[in-house]
DNA sequence: GATGAATGAGGGTTCATTCAT
DNA sequence: TATGAATGAACCCTCATTCAT
């Protein structure tokens, strides 16, 4: 999808940038101002594009979110068993470039809002029923119908409380545990023949 | 524990109203404004008693923690076994009153400032410290010694991430559901006979 | 020197009301809200041209100073005799437009906070430097060397006291007075056949 | 002149500790909590014995123009000759419990408010024509009358001046330099056969 | 007399947002 | 398209002052 418009360019950079400052600075603390400079834009120019702060950063949230969604995309392109697709999707929400405490920093910020900010309600609900999809697209080929719902809301649950975790306590938890906890999970819950 | 000075019942009550606040404002949105008139009090008597926002949102932060430990103390008192130890733990940590949507909306706000506050973040730290400690303490005597950290990590972060859903996504997810997840990882995840 | 650009006029402009507001209301009544109404303006742009209220009156006194300075200059740029430069610094600084008791206030005000202040320090620093090398410059053609540094003080001190006598008192000490004084100063105390 | 009452000492107390929180903290800054903490007193207390900030500076100043007044005083007493008194008010002015940059700023913030406060302006009327008194009673013997009053302006000037200077620029200017002003002045405008 | 709780006004400062250029 | 001037609302915080104990 080539961005050919450069005004499409330039909203890109500033969706980035958003999400960049908000890493080191809160909602509270990611201005306008400080967006525009990290763009190496100026003030005006943020809102030249976006309606509002809130828009901004809903947009902010969209982009990442497709962010993860490409990495979840790629990985299940080159899985060919069920069992592969379920690491796939885990896989990819544990991948190096996303698994930063600065990046969960900024998803908290954002998760923050969301009890009053609709519009990342929304994105929010998205995100989880692709992720409920993806995993229950494996998982029925692996678990009596019965205990697939159970089992996506597991491992939904599992991958955000660590994340969380590494959001708040960055020296830790590496991503190898991070996996290693998946894994384990997989391991106890799923029929033993499979792993 | 008799508050008897007027000054610590104050405190007290700007604390929880601080935590009120929170719930419906979230950070950025809790004034010392609405909180001194969600208390009854005004706004100068605020910083009267905390030296500034952060301060009170840290206390804020710990008393809603000192309210789960009581929670958690309670029920472990009248524990006999292991395994009611653990179950005493997890449903502490679902009750009622604590495991609502405006509540983890609170919390989310106090966790998204976390980065940013060293203060906030060592309240973090302490949280996480029981929760491990009080978990191994039942674990130990349930599953070989090799495994204690890890499913100690799995059933903090199931934890988590099942309030975060609750969270993002207040409709559908019911207290008895999130018990139910907690129970079916810990009978798969532990020795058959246990449970 | 043309201030072309509108920024640099608008920021004059607030330097000066500043000034002005500080000759009535003294260093803590003068607003930013003040100054900004005496400039015709909204409180919000102060501080977009001056970074905080401190910068502001710095920004004030260096006006004020190079005000001062300006009038210094072209005295000088008339006299012929070491004589007449000595007379010519010391009229500047008794010039109409300046010895005024709301003038007076006004630096009485900034000099109340040089010591907290170590950018005002720093200018009054200048400004001293300034005043001497003018006078020792003149001084040097009348006087023994040995004595030039010495009277120069004296001069700057007489000065001084004199202005600071029409801050405390307005009433009682014209701009008349104040020449004479000065006079009669020069006169006892530089050589004879000088004056 | 002793204190018996309590409620004199403490007065005197908070006024002194007036005096030196501004010497320190300048007129804004010398909130009425730092008063009394340097006071060892409650904060209540302040205005349990002064009506309102204004009037405890105010009293502040009085205290240290009357501690000026005894030093000149005493000197006076122990002077034979109409010179030996000019040079016992000259030398109070300057001694070293007194010329202190610290002191200096004190009485700075002090003198930057008389314009706006009565009282203090007042203060400052009564300041002056005591000196002017003293230094015509003096000079009257050793000056033609025509010249007293101009000289005894000269003298204060001379002396407000070189205070000012110690106030702007604490280091450079010792004691003994201003009091070698104040001597070079006198050799030079008095009668030679005086010194 | 003494304390400190409580108030409320006001200040500096920050920022999203609008607008003219 | 892009800039940055300008506004105004709101916030945190400070403090003098009042009052109950």
């Amino acid at each position: 999808m080539r961005l050919t418009k450069i005004s499409e360019i330039r909203r890109r950079e500033l969706r980035r940038a958003a999400f960049e400052v908000l890493q080191k600075e809160g909602m509270a603390g990611a201005t306008l101002e400080k967006v525009a400079t990290h763009a190496g834009a100026s003030k005006g120019i943020v809102l030249h594009y976006f309606a509002n702060k809130q828009e901004l950063f809903e947009h902010a949230m969209r982009e990442a979110n497709a962010s993860l969604k490409e990495a979840v995309v790629e990985r299940l392109n080159r899985a060919r068993t069920p069992l592969e697709r379920l690491e796939a999707i885990i896989e990819a929400n544990f991948e190096e470039r996303f698994f930063q405490p600065s990046v969960c920093h900024a998803w908290l910020s954002l998760c923050a809002e969301v009890p009053r900010e609709p519009q990342l309600a929304r994105i929010q609900t998205i995100i989880h029923a692709r992720m409920r999809s993806n995993l229950l697209s494996a998982l029925t080929h692996i678990l009596p119908a019965s205990e697939c719902e159970d089992v996506a809301l597991a491992i939904t649950s599992l991958i955000d409380g660590l994340w969380l975790r590494l959001g708040l306590q960055s020296e830790g938890l590496t991503r190898d545990m991070a996996l290693a906890q998946m894994r384990d999970y997989l391991v106890h819950r799923l029929p033993k023949t499979q792993t």
